[in-house]
RNA sequence: GCUCGGGUGGUGGAAUAGGUAGACACGCAGGACUUAAAAUCCUGUAGGCAGUAAUGCCUGUACGGGUUCGAUUCCCGUCCCGAGCACCA
């Protein structure tokens, strides 16, 4: 019988469905191991060929840790809001709905035609009422905690408020806005509407003014992550900045957690490293400075971390956007400065971008006295210095910072060398290292000396503090969108006023356009009745990683009405063990979801602090174009290798009728009606196509479907050869070129089995050897799945393939371990071998063979080695070498062996000619 | 500019507590079966030199040095590729 992979897959993807094969209870019996995979967004497209890479590693590696007696939980969903259905609504009037629908059921296909173990029963949706109650359960316990930076964890509101009426809010330290601060009795004096402004600035999830990404053509503000270089990431639309009046995330006040915690997570460097880029911490000082603009005087508060170089601090800068900006600008200089900022307020991000290192700015008029030099230091405005960052505010030391180098020499400022010894006519010296000078107090000092010397003066002299200043900035969390989830949220006599938890879900509302209001306001104000106990509802939504970062939370419970999940599902699944996706989410999804999970951990609605403990990063699929090369002015075409004979065209070709990078001709004809009369000047009977690595896009013809291979080769080749391709982690073009030889490998197991077309197996005693075999692919594949190489145990599989085929071995004692080990990697083929074995149930309910050591020990003996008729040592050498080997072996080797005399050496492995293994 | 990865045959890639470099697969070449093709099976395949041959020798893991009996692996320098961050004071 043929290895008929098309009946087979069919047949067993049923069975699994019917039995509920995968179907996972909470089961104190046994240890768990929780598996996930970043649910998709489905798009029009279909499922993204990039998305199969991690879904099939995360199908093994959960499939081996069933065998292994774990009890798993391998859910799958889908991130279902987002923009292109609502675009595509916008164009067509299709309710987002009905197009997510569609194609959610489109990836469930997919995703079922490759045969993944996931527990359906447990899927989530993130548009589903039902679910995205829970994403604003979330917000609103953010919208009624505060941040208590004493305690370091999130605290009821309520308790903050017991606080203020009590003795007001100097003694509470919260990570929280500008503030005022005020007695008890002011607290308890003041209007409903002023304590709701007040409480604002506390609350975890809060309204606040803010400069935001706007992007006019998509009419919504966006997150930092999800732009890139002053783009949307969607779209690819300019985005400006802009103050709005917005819904953040306190996402700051846990930097330092998020930073801490990590270092126990098994994350890969580069991801680490990434987050903690983004978090930015940076240690320093804040300090005072006087300032004056001829009438008043103020103290200009900055943020440095470089102390030390206050002496060669020689011109301050403000930041555009800066409120100091107002205040210290004189009136000689008001023209200048006004002009100045209109100028910088009408560039987009992206020409700001554009303009670093283009110098510019304006003088305030006002100057501040440097308190260690008593110097006059002009107060300066320019781009440069970011309002976002720090007070908004900096000391310029032009001599050890290249930005303050590069504007003092366009502006003529001093620049007062600070550096023992450093050249600063070209260029600052901006590395801290060397020995100070010109510096009062710190000369002599090395400055990694000086850093802290300086801080403790400008404490002893209360001229600041020590300060430790992050990046991160708080999320910004409503979006001008239809397709989101919308906010818990009504307006009572101008209050943001929580609705009642009892009440969620606050449904989405139909509307009659997907469009904003003729006023600008959002979609959802087109909503006839969008009101909650009579007054107005917020008409933002919230933006796509809200849905996200909790979503792992609910597959522990999905169908719990009464809790987003519950306390014994919660401390029997505690965290994911194992997530696998791609590195796109560094610093979007995988801080939300992180301080999310955190806010939760505060609360007690979880166990863990960390939601994600091993993270895995496949790398990204890329395309694998061919080209066809077209004569000059002609119809013909010309095989790679004799292009250079001629004047061409490179011409992309749908690879789909290239296979090894042979056009397939008759195919090409009918491609295009232009192609229908080419004309081909071949190689050896045949055209040989070009090819290049690119991006995987429709334009360049090189997307592969994944249901195209499940259909020519199977789900099981599918999925072995796409981890055969190479490392996981590893980015690399999709390329079939090599599909044959994973087909093939299926095939010749399947023939082992099958003895004249009869399914026969043979119940005789495994060999020596045939019993090394099986213990060596034991242990390999064992290993290699525990270290997600993929790609050599399929090696591995080979190997043993090629071993048994010398002797035909189709011995039960062989072949049934193999069918369990094989069944991770192929599990529709291993199903139906393992039925055919006698087998009744599922070979996901067997186990995992055991590793046996004595099958696999190679044959050795010992060999005493002398020198000058003294015995030194034995070697450990191979049983099949001759005397005369061995002899040879020896004189070969002489400086080596030399070498060891003396050395507490245990054993020497030796091959001919070679020493491959010590052992000391 | 800074940070982190990575450079191995015609191709994808194996092998690093330093120990037979190129496993496995693709492709290619030759052969068997076949009227033929497909499928299948067998043999060869880093490069160079010598030999009728079995075989032997030399050179080879981006480049240049170093440590070592021994380096693809460790150290220093250079070049190239990829990813991320980017006026963050």
């Amino acid at each position: 019988m043929e290895y008929n992979f098309l009946e087979i897959e069919k047949k067993w993807q049923s069975y699994w469905a019917k039995n509920q094969t995968f179907k996972v209870e909470t089961d104190n019996s046994k240890p768990k191991y929780y598996v996930l995979d970043m649910f998709p967004y489905p798009s029009g497209a279909g499922l993204h060929v990039g998305h199969p890479l991690g879904y099939i590693a995360s199908d093994i590696y959960s499939r081996y840790k069933t065998l292994k007696g774990f009890n798993v939980l391998h859910p799958m969903g889908y991130d279902a809001f987002g923009l292109p259905a609502e675009q595509y609504a916008i164009q067509t009037g299709t309710h987002p709905a009905a197009t997510t629908n569609k194609n959610i059921e489109r990836y469930r296909e997919q995703l079922d035609s490759i045969g993944f173990s996931y527990d359906w029963s447990r899927e989530v949706r993130t548009c589903d009422p039902e679910y995205y109650k829970w994403t604003q359960w979330a917000f609103l316990k953010m919208f009624s905690h505060w941040y208590n930076n004493e305690t370091q964890k999130a605290e009821s509101i309520d308790s903050l408020v017991k606080i203020f009426e009590k003795e007001g809010n100097t003694n509470v330290n919260a990570a929280c806005g500008t503030v005022e601060i005020f007695s008890a009795q002011e607290w308890n004096s003041m209007s409903k509407k002023q304590q709701a402004n007040s409480l604002m600035e506390y609350r975890i999830a809060y309204l606040g003014e803010t400069s935001v990404n706007w992007c006019a053509a998509l009419g919504t503000v966006l997150a930092n992550d999800e732009v890139k270089e002053g783009l949307s990431i969607r779209g690819g639309h300019p985005v400006e900045q802009r103050k709005m009046n917005q819904w953040q995330l306190r996402v700051s006040a846990y930097a330092q957690r998020l930073l801490d915690d990590l270092d126990e997570l098994e994350w890969s460097d580069s991801l680490k490293e990434m987050q903690r880029n983004w978090i930015g911490r940076s240690q320093g000082a804040q300090m005072l400075f006087k300032v004056s603009n001829g009438k008043e005087e103020f103290n200009l508060d900055i943020f440095t971390t470089r102390a030390d170089t206050i002496f060669g601090a020689t011109f301050m800068v403000l930041a555009p956007e800066s409120e100091w900006v107002e205040k210290l600008t004189t009136s000689e200089q008001q023209e200048a400065v006004q002009e100045y900022i209109q100028n910088a307020k009408r560039k987009t991000e992206r020409e700001r971008m554009m303009e670093t290192r283009k110098v510019s700015g304006v003088f305030s008029g006002s100057y501040a006295v440097n308190p260690f030099t008593q110097e006059k230091m002009p107060v300066w405005i320019a781009e440069y210095v970011l309002a976002g960052y720090g007070t908004g505010a900096i000391m310029a030391v032009p001599a050890h910072d290249s930005r303050d180098y590069l504007f003092a020499k366009h502006f003529n400022l001093p620049i007062i060398p600070l550096i023992e010894g450093c050249d600063i006519s070209q260029e600052s010296f901006d590395a801290k290292e060397g020995i100070m000078c010109n510096s009062g107090f710190l000369n002599g000092l090395s400055v990694e000396q000086a850093i802290p010397a300086a801080i403790d003066q400008v404490e002893k002299r209360e001229l600041g503090k020590r300060r430790v200043n992050f990046r991160l900035r708080d999320a910004i969390f409503s979006r001008q969108r239809y397709w989101g989830e919308p906010f818990p949220i009504y307006y009572k006599e101008g209050i943001a006023t929580p609705v009642e938890s009892k009440e969620l879900p606050i449904e989405l509302p139909e509307v009659d356009k997907y469009l904003p209001t003729e006023s600008g306001e959002p979609p959802l104000a087109r909503a006839k009745k969008w009101t909650h106990n009579g007054y107005p509802l917020e008409t933002s939504t919230m933006p796509g990683f809200a849905g996200s970062s909790a979503y792992y939370l609910r597959y522990m419970d999905p169908n719990n009405p009464n809790a987003l999940v519950s306390k014994e599902a919660n401390s029997y699944w505690r965290n994911v063990d194992l997530y696998i996706g791609g590195t796109e989410h560094a610093t979007g999804h995988l801080i939300y979801s992180r301080f999310w999970n955190k806010f939760l951990y505060d609360l007690g609605y979880v166990c863990e602090k960390e939601p994600f403990k091993k993270l895995i990063n496949q790398g990204m699929i890329q395309g694998r174009s061919n080209f066809v090369y077209r004569v000059k002015g002609t119809n013909k075409f010309v095989s790679y290798g004799l292009k250079n004979n001629y004047h061409t065209t490179e011409i992309h070709v749908d690879v789909n009728i290239v296979h090894n990078d042979k056009l397939n001709i008759e195919s090409f004809k009918k491609w295009m009606p232009e192609y229908s009369s080419a004309e081909f000047i071949l190689e050896n009977g045949e055209y040989i196509c070009g090819w290049a690595v690119e991006k995987m896009s429709k334009s360049m013809f090189n997307v592969v479907n994944p249901d195209l291979i499940c259909k020519s080769y199977g789900a099981d080749t599918l999925r072995m050869y796409e981890m055969f391709l190479g490392p996981l982690e590893q980015s690399k073009p999709w390329d079939t070129n090599g599909i044959d030889g994973v087909h093939r490998f299926l095939k010749r197991f399947w023939k082992l089995f099958y003895k004249e077309s009869e399914f026969s197996v043979s119940e005789e005693k495994a060999t020596a050897n045939e019993l090394k075999t099986l213990h060596k692919l034991i242990k390999k594949v064992e290993t290699d799945i525990e270290n997600f190489s993929f790609n050599t145990s399929v090696s591995a599989f080979m190997i043993a393939l090629n071993e048994l085929y010398e002797t035909s071995c189709n011995k039960r004692e062989i072949l049934e371990p193999m069918v369990i080990l094989l069944s991770p990697f192929a599990p529709h083929i291993a199903e139906e071998l393992w039925n055919n074995l006698g087998h009744n149930t599922s070979v996901s309910k067997a186990f995992f063979p055991k590793y046996i050591h004595e099958y696999t020990i190679e044959d050795s003996f010992e060999y005493p080695v002398s020198f000058n008729g003294k015995l030194r040592y034995k070697l450990t050498l191979s049983n099949s070498l001759s005397k005369g080997e061995i002899e040879s072996v020896i004189r070969e080797n002489e400086n080596t062996l030399r070498y060891l005399n003396g050395a507490s050496i245990k054993k020497v492995i030796v091959v001919p000619k070679k020493i491959i293994n010590i052992v000391c």
